[in-house]
DNA sequence: TTGAAAGCGCTAACAC
DNA sequence: GTGTTAGCGCTTTCAA
């Protein structure tokens, strides 16, 4: 069954191919009556629009790349939800990529989409520093927005949670709640969401006293992570631990709970992020909620909504909310 | 700065444009010396091949269409990453849609990744029937591999666990270990996955004696239906708790621990897929691990071997493992 | 407002 | 082996 093409519903509606064209595409205006004849025949024949010509022609495909670090990583697949929706929202196709964590695979899954001529990129950078070349070289082909992730400064329009105020939310529900003693167990490295999230604590952590800062265990964004600095933080008996995100936090309270340490009545545990996971582990997490959809829907502003010729970059902080749980309750202590 | 194009690498080589598609593209032989020749020519200028121009051209895009319900549902990150990985290793793009878990949104997609020219589609059907007509219909116009669950029978090719193995995996060790009274939680509606574990489960259950099958609740695939179910199941104090996946089992642990149950000394819970949850649950949950990448594999090879004309669906299962943790320990009873 | 014609960048016939 | 030529299906000049 061959498919049905511009010329097949011209011949059928009686003008030309590029009224048809005008017709279906609405970039001009044409004769009511003819519209409606040019309608039903698309109708009648099952007439759809080969994007791929129209592509070629237009040198617009109306796709748009989605490069990720890692899929598995669970705090991406309800961002990935809503960029699909709002992009879908505007007809835009995604293409997905899949880095593994690598910088290289990244640059090459970039090039790959580039390739496919995609209208623009959305990229959660892989690694702050080893990510940069390839991004930079992305942005000067095509509008690219930066999620979640920074990658240098002034590299591309970018949209992140603020990590320092959504840091500060806890520790003011901490010392509102009493606790005194606080330690932080952060990840390692340069990643933007690691140091912004070390430094709101150090900088916070300040207020509970010449004392308080406690100790800081600096890892990785992991579960086996979390239970690994428990060890490190416990013989120290903190009243609270404030995890980088919620990976590390389901960890401490699993070893929290495996060392009879009773959370939250002897030390208060907080995460980040609020990924499914959080309000299932138990003691359901405190945590930081990124605004998800606020994230997509201002990540998709930003690539559609260009300024036309400006080169300055654009930084947008979205205002993370603290959804307080079991794990930093008060009433039991 | 303007692309680099075919013609302008014919130009800098010296030959013809389709001198140098037949080297780049590597359809015909060509002279060593020419192929150097425009190789080099190729590498100084940066030559990127438009893939939306060859895709007009020699009507394949490279791209495959992935359509799934709801990328946040836990078990398919991990395979959406298999996935990626297995297409892009041969040199193929994915456009991915999510559903919403809506068979008419999945419809809508479907004709969207279809106008975008994919060369074929892989496919999580939302519903076993509703998802019908869009299916028949996008297969007869590409290669479609239906994945994890099924559409109707002889709809298109198809791979999957086998639910029933993998049950009856769960159903022998309860036995194996000393567990006499089992019951079932498991999901309403005719999913394929949920019907597979719940027959494979009430055929499974009889080995354990007349009186032994027990009770069956079926509600849906989610956390919240498993601490429900466990309200209901619980009075008649069943010494194993079988879930129709790794969600619901995690809700009836934690009622079970909210109720004062004793995990497994008293009563031993499974679930089914492996998601990562299940390996942070406490106690940790014995499951059934779908092998995911293999079904990537097998999925992405029925793909590209079809057998020419042979109009016969192929129906690939999967043997899935049993994973044995806490939650069916026997030392403890 | 509409039509004719010229391509978008590439590959596939068909010559040589 | 290599070049020439004709499109893929569409959009967009340019005239009318």
């Amino acid at each position: 069954m061959a498919e049905v093409t511009l010329k097949d519903v011209a011949r059928a509606s009686g003008c030309s191919v590029a009224t048809v064209s005008r017709v279906l595409a609405g970039t001009r205006p044409v004769g009511a009556e003819t519209a409606r004849t040019v309608r039903e025949a698309a109708a009648r024949l099952g007439y759809r629009p080969n994007q791929v010509a129209r592509a070629l022609r237009s040198r617009s495909t109306g796709t748009v790349g989605l490069v990720l670090p890692q899929i598995t990583n669970p705090f991406f697949p309800s961002l990935v939800r809503e960029l699909e929706h709002a992009l879908h929202a505007e007809g835009r196709a995604v293409l997905l990529a899949d880095c593994d964590d690598d910088p290289l695979t990244e640059a090459a899954r970039i090039g790959a989409l580039l390739d496919r001529q995609v209208d623009a990129l959305l990229l959660i950078p892989a690694d702050e520093h080893h990510s940069r070349d390839a991004v930079l070289e992305a942005a000067a082909r095509v509008p690219l927005v930066l999620l979640d992730r920074g990658c240098g400064p002034g590299v591309a329009d970018s949209v992140a949670v603020d990590n320092a105020a959504g840091t500060a939310l806890v520790l003011e529900h901490l010392a509102a709640t009493g606790r005194r003693r606080p330690c932080f167990i952060g990840a390692a490295g340069t990643a933007s969401t690691a140091v912004e999230r070390r430094v709101a604590y150090e900088t916070g952590a300040a207020a509970f006293g010449p004392q308080a800062p406690g100790r800081t265990e600096l890892g990785d964004f992991s579960v086996a992570w979390g239970r690994a600095a428990v060890d490190r933080l416990w013989p120290a008996r903190p009243d609270a631990v404030v995890c980088a995100n919620d990976l590390i936090a389901v960890g401490a309270l699993q070893r929290l709970r495996q060392l009879g340490a009773d959370v939250p009545g002897e030390v208060a545990v907080t995460g980040f992020d609020d990924i499914p996971l959080a309000g299932l582990a138990d003691p359901a997490l405190t945590t930081v909620r990124q605004p998800v959809p606020e994230l997509a829907a201002e990540a998709t502003r930003l690539l559609t909504h260009r300024p036309a010729g400006s080169a300055s970059r654009r930084t947008v902080r979205l205002t993370p909310e603290l959804v307080v749980r079991a794990s930093s309750a008060e009433g039991s202590r």
